[in-house]
DNA sequence: ATGTAACGCTACGCTACGTAGCGTACTATA
DNA sequence: TATAGTACGCTACGTAGCGTAGCGTTACAT
C-alpha cells in the first residue's frame, strides 16, 4: 500500500500499474492478488484509508460545518492519495461496469454521510428551508468539487470551497435578504 | 459513426471498441484509423456532433434560461449518444492522460460556453449579484449533473434540474426573500 | 492508360490486467 | 525434532483491446 500510495501521488492513476506495484514494493505481483482480487479494489482501500479523516466538525451552524468539512475534503483531495484514487475509481467504473456497484456501495456512502448528517441538522435547527432536498444539495456540493477534480480547469481550495457553500446556502439572484431573526439563536426551533 | 452511436447507445462506453465498430459497420478498422487517429477522436466527434443542438434560449430570464438549457442538456444526455460518449471521454482522459488537453479544449470550451453567456446577460440585466462568480455556477450546475450521469445514483431529468437551478439561483437557507421589485421587468436594467 | 486516393486484409507489437502451477521459507504444534 | 499449513516468490500464460505496418485492390480522374 505505501508503494501504491507513492505511484500514485506521483504519477497520477495513469501510472499506477500492479506490476510497478510490485517492482517498487519489492513484493510479487501474485501476492498483491492474493490481498486484493482487482486494482479497483486496491484503490478502494487506498482511498477509504486516506477518508477516514473526514468526520462531522460539529461547529453550531451550517455554514461553518460545511466549510470546515470542505476544508478537510481540500486537503483529502488535493494533498493524498484520495485524489487521484477516487478519480481512478471514477474513470474504472465507467470503463469496467462490473466495478461499477462496489464502487457505489463503498464510496457514495460513506463520501455523502457526514454531508448528510450536517444538512439535517440544520433542517432540525431550523437553518434551512425545510423542504430542502439533501440529495441535490449534496450533488452540488460534491459535484463541483469532483467536477474540478476530474478536469483540472480550476482549482480546489478554500476559496472555491467556501464560496461554493455560500452560492449553495444563499444562491447568487439578485434579492433583498432578511435574515431569520433566530439565525443565530437557530437552536430554538430543535 | 453510425456504427458507434449505435453500440454506445446499446452497451454505453464499456462496449465501444474499435473491433466492434469495424465489425458492425462492415468497414475495415485500419480505415476507421485512418480517419480518427485515436478512440477519443472518434468519440469527441460523436459527442460535438450531438451537442450542436444546444443552443442559447434567450426567453427573457435567467431563470427559464438556464431551466430550458437543461431540458435540452438532459435530453442530450440520457437519450442521445452524448452521455455515454462523454462520460467515457472523461474515463479515458485519467487512465489516458494524453487525451486529456485535446478534451478539455474541445469540450471545456463548447459545454460551458452557452451558460456563461446566459449568466452574463443576467448580470448585465441585474438579475443576479453582480459579484456573482459565473465559473463557479457553471461548476454547481455542471457538477451536479455530471456528477449523477458518471455515478448513476440518481435520475437526471427536468425534476432535478429545476430544483438544482433554484437552487443554485435563490440558496436553501431559511431566509425572507423580498424579491427585486424589477424581477419580472428586469430589462429595465439592462 | 495511368497515376492517385481511399479502402480492405492479415498480421503484429504493446501494455496491462489477472491467473495457473509449482517450488520455498517460515511457523506452529505434536 | 518432524510435519503440516500458510504465506510468499517466480515464471509463464491467457486475454482484451489499442494502434500500426505492409501490401494488395478498387475506383476515379486526367
Amino acid at each position: 500500500m505505501a508503494a501504491a500510495r507513492r505511484i500514485l501521488l506521483e504519477g497520477g492513476y495513469a501510472r499506477l500499474t500492479m506490476e510497478r506495484v510490485a517492482q517498487e514494493s519489492g513484493i510479487a505481483k501474485t501476492t498483491i492478488y492474493r490481498r486484493w482480487p482487482t486494482k479497483a479494489a486496491l484503490c478502494t482501500d487506498l482511498y477509504l484509508d486516506a477518508a477516514l479523516e473526514l468526520h462531522d466538525p460539529e461547529t453550531g451552524n451550517v455554514a461553518s460545518d460545511l466549510k470546515s468539512l470542505a476544508e478537510a475534503v481540500v486537503r483529502l483531495q488535493t494533498r493524498t492519495v484520495a485524489g487521484p484514487a477516487l478519480v481512478g475509481l471514477i474513470a474504472e467504473a465507467q470503463l469496467n461496469p462490473k466495478t461499477k456497484r462496489p464502487f457505489l456501495a463503498e464510496f457514495a456512502g460513506r463520501r455523502r454521510g457526514v454531508t448528510r448528517l450536517i444538512l439535517h441538522r440544520a433542517i432540525e435547527r431550523g437553518e434551512l428551508q425545510p423542504d430542502t432536498d439533501i440529495d441535490l444539495v449534496i450533488d452540488a456540493l460534491g459535484g463541483a468539487v469532483t467536477f474540478r477534480l476530474l478536469q483540472g480547469h480550476a482549482p480546489i481550495n478554500k476559496r472555491f470551497t467556501d464560496e461554493l457553500i455560500d452560492l449553495v446556502l444563499c444562491g447568487c439572484k439578485k434579492q433583498k435578504l432578511v435574515q431569520n431573526q433566530d439565525e443565530s439563536e437557530s437552536r430554538r426551533i430543535r
